[in-house]
RNA sequence: GGCCUAUUCGUCUAUCGGCUAGGACGACAGAUUUUCAUUCUGUAAAGAGCAGUUCGACUCUGCUAUAGGCUACCA
């Protein structure tokens, strides 16, 4: 069988997309690119009771920003939501009549049927039974099609009572999964029970009728999700099997889970709000509790980088590569060296990855993506001189906002001097040799002032010339530098010193040593 | 409880029967630096346990342990 590939990624918009969401729906993607196959997104919003408003909206513009693309079903386009595609509605709540006639075909062929149990005689069964499961060997007991007479099931249904539609399910049947990533992985059908297909509640069936009826509708090839679908998959198989679609059934991948970095279970939301990361690609504002989840973009981080640390947790190619670039995960991608395992999140690497795009990007692009952070501390801003400065700092930091804290002396003269640095720094000599530094770099011609270009700062006018006059007088050069960055600075930090003189110009600079003289003197 | 899946340094992982077990993050140390960083170099750090198969097992098999998932009219 060759086909088209074609995979889905299906999320619920049930919240925020979780991080492990995103992974899966990175692999979709890969493995689509790579097979030249279509990769498509669909809502599956079947529970109508945990929807919240707004996620919907957060999941597409989430892919978007991350630059996940999808080829078909909906898609984040100018900010908002567009559908493309001859397979649609992509919304499982907009395919209601489509269901209908796919469980009616169930029922007609015998591998379903109506229940009439509330839910409150299902849970005292199972307050009675211990391991209660409705099943073939139960089912005879419980009211249902199977035991009602014909005339009293459609009365039921005649007069509004509340039904599902279970899956009839054989027992003592070995069904085999053939998992990408795992191998063969059989169960036995009696551990199975008979699942809910639809509930006439709300009109709508449940995951697994939508989810095969849509995989096989929109023509998936192969479906790749995450190992929470394991022990579901043989029930989907007996599905596809009562609908007579073996022929077109997909492969299956289970992906390994996103574990929590510390202590063990699955990542969850709480983990990140307990360990100060995010969980979230975009800050996400809950509309139905009210609650506020960070995000990764709003965090600082390049979507770039967060691809490639989620493409390397549970993926790796041989070799040590570990920068990828997008093009580069889609040919080296391959379902076979996705891991088994589970892999718990390492945040730290995650910044160390953001530290690397960081640094990969010009001096330029960084200064555009760093104004917004400037100008919420700035009243106005001299443009002028940001990238150079950034060019100065870049490799201390792993975000774009912390280049404020490396780099806001720049821009706004010491109002104050670091305690720390003055004791270690500021010694009793320190305001003469200052005084005497300020009356020599008055001499200093503005022409002279910044180092050439293609010079080095040491070859500068400036260190020459103050070089030369420590020498002279027999100072330490460390003690006289280090006072004279503690006024320039406010404190024992930053780049090289006259990389700062350089960018603070000669009238700067000596306004700044003036107004250290008068505070520390 | 039942079923399923997994198990190499603290973490992510390489190794597809021949290992002095490699890389990265993190940690630590040293070098560089007039500051703080950066950078560079180095160090510590792993095959869950027990059997079996084999000339040889981290790699294959079994059992045990541990971890995770599932066991809803949620997905």
């Amino acid at each position: 069988m060759n086909r088209k590939v074609r995979v889905r990624f299906a999320p619920s918009p049930t919240g925020a997309l979780h991080i492990g969401g995103v992974r899966t729906a990175l692999y979709n993607y890969l493995f689509a690119r790579q097979h030249g196959g279509d990769m498509l997104l669909r809502i599956e919003d079947t529970d109508s009771t945990r929807f919240v408003p707004g996620a919907e909206e957060y999941i597409l513009e989430a892919l978007d920003w991350l630059g996940i693309g999808i080829d078909e079903g909906l898609r984040w386009e100018n900010g908002k939501i567009a559908q493309v595609g001859n397979h649609g509605p992509y919304r499982q709540s907009e395919r209601r009549d489509i269901y209908h006639q796919y469980v009616k075909q169930l029922l007609d062929s015998g591998h379903a049927y109506y229940a009439f149990d509330t839910p409150a005689e299902l849970d005292a069964k199972r307050q009675e039974i211990p391991n209660f499961q409705y099943d073939a060997r139960t089912r005879t007991q419980m009211v249902n099609s199977l035991t009602l007479p014909a005339d009293e099931v459609q009365a039921r249904i005649a007069r509004g009572d509340q039904y599902v539609v279970r899956f009839l399910v054989e027992p003592n049947e070995d069904v085999t999964v053939h998992d990408l990533i795992r191998g063969d992985v059989t169960i036995n059908s009696n551990i199975l029970d008979d699942k809910v297909l639809y509930k006439s509640a709300d009109d709508l069936p449940t995951y697994h009728l939508a989810n095969i009826v849509d995989d096989h509708l929109m023509e998936v090839s192969h479906v790749i999700r995450g190992e929470e679908w394991l022990p579901s998959a043989p029930l989907h198989i007996l599905l596809y099997r009562a609908f007579g679609w073996v022929d077109t059934m997909p492969e299956f991948a289970h992906l390994p889970l996103l574990l929590k970095p510390d202590g063990n279970g699955k990542l969850s939301k709480r983990d990140g709000d307990r360990l100060g990361f995010p969980v979230f690609p975009l800050e996400f504002h809950n509309q139905k509790d009210g609650s506020v989840s960070s995000g990764y973009r709003e965090s600082g981080y390049f979507p770039e980088a967060v691809i490639n640390f989620l493409a390397l947790l549970g993926w790796h190619n041989t070799g040590d590569q570990e920068l990828f670039s997008m093009d580069e995960l889609i040919q080296q991608f391959s379902l076979d060296r996705v891991s088994k395992a589970g892999a718990k999140f390492d945040y730290e690497k995650g910044k160390w990855f953001n530290h690397q795009y960081l640094q990969l990007k010009s001096n330029e692009e960084l200064s555009q993506l760093f104004m917004p952070t400037l100008q919420a501390h700035l009243t106005s801003v001299a443009k002028d001189n940001v990238a150079d400065i950034i060019g100065l700092v870049k490799d201390r930091v792993n975000f774009v906002p912390e280049l404020w804290e490396q780099a806001n002396f720049f821009f706004v003269a010491p109002t104050e001097y670091d305690e720390k640095s003055l004791a270690k720094r500021w010694k009793e000599d320190s305001p003469r040799h200052i005084q005497e530094l300020l009356a020599l770099l008055e001499t200093v011609d503005e022409k002279d002032w910044v180092t050439p270009a293609g010079k080095t700062a040491e070859e500068g006018v400036l260190n020459q010339l103050v070089m030369s006059w420590i020498a002279e007088k027999e100072y330490g050069v460390g003690i006289v530098m280090n006072a004279f960055r503690i006024c320039l600075v406010g404190a024992a930090r930053g780049p090289h010193i006259w990389n700062i003189t350089d960018i603070l110009g000669k009238d700067e600079t000596l306004r700044r040593v003036r107004t250290a003289l008068q505070k520390l003197a």
